[in-house]
RNA sequence: CGGAGUGUAGCGUAGCAAGGUCAGCGCGCUUGCUUUGGAAGCAAGAGGCCGUUGGUUCGAAUCCAACCACUCCGACCA
């Protein structure tokens, strides 16, 4: 078991952070409530931008960049949006510092205005479209940026929740509202794919009351998420707009029937939350499990051997499984040999995914733990014996199987790509059963509380969203709606009694207590 | 921001209630030898103004104050 990672079962907030620890993805920095993503981490953050951009640019969007200071007064214009980010904003107030006499700085230089670090960019990217949009002719517009935002959380958690962020945006402005509500849905599909076939985090895609809408927006759709402590996070959000911020920044067009327009605008985003997601829903209690497909590493190799002469016969046989593996990349080994390093190869040049060998001065044991705890899909094991039969031990980080493999059934990359698909599809399948099992239908309200104390996880009912109700059902239960499932059960219009009113609805929702 | 707790080397900690040979220990790290199939053994080393700033005192890791950061519970939130 591993040492340095308290259980889930005894500590399932310290076990989080002992597994980024543990993965070394992230450290705290000398600011409050900021991280430090290290580069183990922010591999993963990479393999994320690369598969949703691909899916970005199939989508027909393209990439921008906006600034991170954003003027104060943009802030006011649209009053749902003020509500909802004026109290968590960064904001710069001078424009230098000025030395003083016992050599501490002052700021110094006020700003006529006040800027704000950008919370989000509904604002400062309506500003601009105002000024891009003339006509019909001009729209869509699909733009996405990557960059960072600041929103001064009270309480901050690496991953799930940091002042500062890394995400993607979205904005798009278009003609009809028909459209731009297509629109909001392809990119919830979006989301919900790259969650499912990438990340293997299978989610539920719903809609958000109007209770926990974004700022702003007239419709918030969303992916859920169950971790495995049976709470729930919101993995991605996608907004349909409606003509909010066109009428609050003058996003104006000349339509079809020569007449002054406003667009309808979406925006949708996801953020590094999405490691944490990743963090909670695979890992154990050895420590980081990864999805294969954004795991940095996807193999590591582990010699073992005793004298000089069994070190040669190992790294020759080393060599020959790398030459099956990794046939365009130069194989050799001689340089981190030398060095006593970890030699890391290149297995696939477009995800940028890498098999490392490692020849450091170390225990096997060691190895296997380091690797382990990493989250890498697959560790190969070849000692003196191995060499001998021809066959090396593959160990399965999912379930930490190990299997006796022939080197002459390895013939290709292939080998190891269907089994990274392979423990693709069962890491889905086992968050799925997860999921599954700890989702519950609940015909009353005193039903839904007993599971909600007893067992958390996902409560399905029937219920009527309601502002008031739902405040109070939060205030007793600390759970919220998280979503309205696009998928309702039975044919979309059958009725039932809601929980909270008693009055008979057509909707179900999923109830859970939320990070 | 309210409540509770924590802060001593990269990590984990002893010492603190009775200030003074009090800066220790384990892991990790470095070097050497023996080892090597899931966290090895022996030996020799390196590493800390005890979170920060003030105060009390002849003397502060220890007492007092303020501040900072982190963890947990609330409120807020991707």
């Amino acid at each position: 078991m591993a040492k340095n990672i308290k259980p889930r079962k005894d500590d399932y907030a310290q076990w989080y952070l002992d597994v980024i620890k543990a993965a070394s993805l992230a450290d705290y920095s000398p600011v409050r409530g900021c991280m430090v993503i290290k580069p183990d981490g922010y591999a993963v953050w990479e393999a994320i931008q690369r598969e949703l951009d691909t899916r970005f640019k199939a989508t027909g969007h393209v990439n921008a960049y906006f600034p991170l200071l954003i003027p104060q007064s943009f802030l006011t214009k649209e009053a749902e949006h003020i509500d909802g980010f004026a109290m968590e904003c960064a904001i710069v107030t001078h424009s230098k510092l000025e030395k003083q006499a016992d050599g501490t700085l002052k700021p110094a230089s006020p700003l006529d205005e006040p800027l704000i670090i950008r919370p989000t960019s509904e604002t400062i990217i309506g500003h601009m479209y105002a000024q891009w949009i003339q006509s019909y002719r001009d729209l869509p517009v699909l733009i996405n940026q990557w960059c960072n935002v600041m929103r001064w959380e009270m309480r901050t958690r690496l991953f799930l929740r940091t002042a500062e962020f890394l995400w993607q945006e979205g904005h798009t402005a278009h003609e009809t509202e028909a459209e731009a509500i297509e629109e909001t849905l392809r990119m919830l599909d979006v989301y919900a794919d790259f969650a499912e076939n990438v990340l293997a985090l299978p989610v539920i895609k719903g809609k958000k009351t109007d209770s926990e809408k974004f700022p702003g927006a007239v419709t918030t759709y969303c992916i859920e998420a169950l971790m495995q402590d049976g709470k729930a996070l919101q993995a991605g959000t996608s907004h349909h707009l409606g003509q909010n911020f066109a009428k609050a920044f003058d996003i104006k067009f000349l339509g079809r029937d020569q007449k002054q327009q406003l667009v309808h605008t979406t925006s949708w985003g996801v953020s590094t939350r999405l490691i944490g997601a990743t963090i909670m829903a695979h890992s154990d209690d050895e420590g980081l499990v990864l999805p294969p497909r954004v795991a940095p590493t996807v193999c590591a190799i582990v010699p073992i051997y005793k004298t000089d002469e069994e070190k040669q016969q190992v790294l020759d046989f080393i060599q020959k499984l790398l030459a099956q593996l990794v046939p365009t990349a130069n194989n050799s080994l001689e340089s981190a040999t030398q060095k006593q390093s970890v030699a890391s190869l290149q297995f696939n040049t477009h995800t940028n995914q890498k098999i490392v060998v490692d020849l450091r001065d170390a225990r096997p044991g060691d190895k296997q733990y380091h690797w382990e705890q990493k989250g890498v899909p697959f560790r190969i094991e070849v000692g003196p014996r191995d060499v001998q039969q021809g066959v090396f031990v593959l160990k399965h980080r999912l379930d930490r199987a190990k299997e006796t493999v022939n080197l002459a059934d390895v013939a290709s990359p292939a080998w190891l790509n269907s089994r990274l698909d392979a423990m693709h599809h069962a890491l889905f399948d086992r968050a799925k059963n997860f999921r599954e099992s700890s989702t519950r239908q609940a015909d009353s309200y005193d039903e839904m509380k007993k599971i909600l104390t007893e067992q958390g996880g996902f409560v399905s009912v029937w219920f009527e969203p309601d502002r008031t109700a739902e405040a109070k059902i939060k205030d007793e239960t600390k759970a919220t709606v998280r979503c309205i499932p696009m998928e309702q059960s039975g044919d979309g219009t059958s009725e039932g009694v809601c929980i909270y009113s008693g009055k008979p609805t057509k909707t179900r929702v999923v109830f859970a207590q939320a990070y």
